[in-house]
DNA sequence: GCAATTTATTTCAAGCTTAAAGTTTTATAT
DNA sequence: ATATAAAACTTTAAGCTTGAAATAAATTGC
């Protein structure tokens, strides 16, 4: 995956190959240093973060299987960290009326403070490790990006 | 971090921002799929594919160190994945007379047979994949990428 | 109404991941 | 020589992650 420099590939569909590499380290090493941020500025992870900013754009809450469908990852995987947040007091469920196999899950007031905080330390961060990535770059990349992620996403 | 379509951030520096989400978004989807392919057909990980992929292109072998730098992941992290593939006959450790610290990692036979097919099937993923961007826009986003990385990498 | 199925979620086992602490070996500085 | 420090790894504890199995509630088909 994670494959690099050395012996540079060559030969038919090895383009892309190439950028997956490029993507995929771009994005470890981006992720890396914003994970130890978490960890040292605000004690705590991203995948922590990745909830938290979910639902901070949901007020009404969202379901379990919202979530884990939004973020890319299990339902078993979203259990967990939302059971920590609530014991952490960042985080609420509220078992619903109409259906009693769900329950909406929010931010506490306390959890909604704690993620505005960390947002904005978060986007300066981005801001900086981009930083040479101009403004213009940025949005061409991104458009790029996007035209490739709706031709994949709901496939399959 | 995966946050996503709903309300469009705007204003200065949200650009890269949302370049950010984009690239995560992008590596998170590709990266699932390709987990979930190698574990179907082929039975093993992300991680360990990662680390033979990466003694593949290293014959002479590496320390343990080197492949934890070029993987950007931990130190201990890369024990636990060499140990499992030295139970599985794929990898091997060899005692050096040097320095009795490290050990040369490198694939057994059996590795090299193995990976050697489970990288074609990789590779034609990823082009399958990664079909929805043209050969040459694939040239210009990896260029987009490197310079990025360029500047960020050895940084600290 | 009631069995069968589907849907939403949790639990579980195995493996991945990190940071921090521990071990062993090598290098450095008296 | 010998303490001290540095380097290369491994171990550990806590948390993240998946896929599969289990649970519970709602829906569907008779």
């Amino acid at each position: 995956m994670v494959a690099g420099p050395l012996p540079t590939p060559s030969g038919p569909g090895k383009d892309r190959l190439r950028l997956w590499i490029r993507l995929l380290r771009a994005s470890r090493t981006i992720e890396a240093e914003l994970r130890e941020r978490l960890k040292k500025e605000f004690n705590t992870t991203l995948p922590r973060f990745d909830v938290m900013a979910a639902l901070y754009r949901a007020p009404e809450g969202m379901l379990m299987s919202d979530l884990s469908r939004f973020l890319l990852v299990s339902n078993g995987n979203v259990t967990g960290i939302v059971d920590r947040l609530v014991s952490e007091g960042l985080v609420a469920r509220a078992r619903r009326n109409g259906d009693r196999r769900t329950s909406m899950v929010r931010l506490t007031e306390e959890g909604v403070r704690s993620f505005a905080m960390i947002a904005a330390a978060h986007e300066g961060w981005v801001g900086e490790l981009l930083g040479t990535v101009s403004e213009d770059e940025a949005r061409r990349l991104t458009g790029m990006l996007t035209s490739f992620r709706s031709n994949w996403e709901g496939r399959e």
